[in-house]
DNA sequence: CTAGAATCGGAATTAGTGTTCCGCTTGAAC
DNA sequence: GTTCAAGCGGAACACTAATTCCGATTCTAG
């Protein structure tokens, strides 16, 4: 049975109003909040979520299935490296303005959360293929890769990193993930780093 | 004027209840569970710390101090490296158990805090020293050590890391931080990482 | 246009927090 | 032992946020 047209158009703005409040605020935010952006009542809202934590739960996956596409399409990347180490750095850049993703992501321990799509199939993908390619060290497992993006994601959104700092701060991280004597690389000159060679303007 | 007996004798229940339950919720436990833990009522636990943040900054103070203490200490051990590495697994150990610790240490960006002795000025003892014995890139800051600091341990607590775990992430963070061809080192052997050679037992 | 059911808005309810207040208790000075 | 101010406990208050409820409104089938 269809719904209403105007129940279509509330569960609409309010999924818009609460993505951008959830964005901001984490978990914290306030149905209130959501509410008035939004334009309707918090009666409204809990008509179509019966609960604060389903409609993150609503959001949260959508994220996370964007997430999993993005991981997917550069799975198919010619430089497998490059594709690891962009896939790593927009998650983080992400998470700098996504509250949610964040809490998400760290707070359940990334899988479980009924109905998320394999995410983290998909970055296994790419760490797999970085591997094989020679950009990561063969001895790095998924627990790591996740407990480093928790880490620098948690960190990012906490302490509000900018560009500068998240640069730097990952060119650390990943000079860490590459194999110690970076065998592939055409480069042999070790002040060279990948990660802050990597150019910004490819976003998107 | 000397506190009466029984007040000194709850000022301390209160602290060491706090320090529990502080350490086990972070900021969002509450002054009733304190105070239950403790053994007294809510309105004495008021009539020492004035409001429920001037408590959290008298154990977040006093852990920060001891923090500190810590690191002026390694600042004369023989190996500088070591130290360095000790002293951030340290932390990150701690941290898995100490909520307000990691609270604390991001909340504010670390320095700030009324009261607080220099520990960001420890911290930097350390991380130069490590550098001129070259066990660290010389191109690390004090911005990215904190941002690697802070982020380490909010994962940490966040999914509590166990000791496996943090063991492998640590190794691959610490391995980012070391210079490319670790020159001064005796091992030439590449698959030796200091972080994993560490013994816990020394605790304490 | 009208009926009537679906939907709406937002006041009321419920639950949990930090903080204040005040009658009762207790340590310690004499 | 007496005294009494310092100190105590925890009920009461003020506030915030999630959730429920119901009279008023709005869609849509006819």
């Amino acid at each position: 049975m269809r719904m209403r047209a105007d129940a279509q158009r509330n569960r609409a703005r309010v999924l818009e109003a609460a993505e951008t409040v959830l964005a901001r605020d984490g978990l914290s935010a306030s149905m209130r909040e959501i509410a008035e952006l939004a334009g309707v009542g918090v009666g409204t809202i809990y008509r179509q979520f019966p609960t604060k934590e389903v409609l993150y739960q609503a959001i949260v996956v959508d994220r996370m299935r964007r997430l999993a596409e993005r991981a997917d399409e550069l799975a198919t990347a010619a430089d497998p490296g490059d594709a690891f180490f962009e896939y790593f750095t927009t998650i983080v850049e992400d998470s700098t303005v996504k509250k949610v993703l964040v809490d998400a992501l760290v707070a359940a321990g990334i899988d479980a959360k009924a109905g998320a799509p394999d995410i983290k199939g998909s970055i296994e993908g790419l760490l797999v293929r970085a591997q094989e390619a020679g950009a990561v060290r063969g001895d790095v497992g998924m627990e790591e890769l996740l407990a480093l993006l928790s880490a620098t994601c948690l960190a990012a959104q906490h302490n509000n990193w900018n560009a500068d700092l998240r640069t730097r701060t990952l060119s650390v991280v990943f000079d860490g993930l590459r194999p110690a004597a970076t065998p592939t690389t055409t480069t042999t000159d070790p002040s060279v780093h990948k990660a802050s060679a990597r150019n910004p303007q490819t976003a998107g």
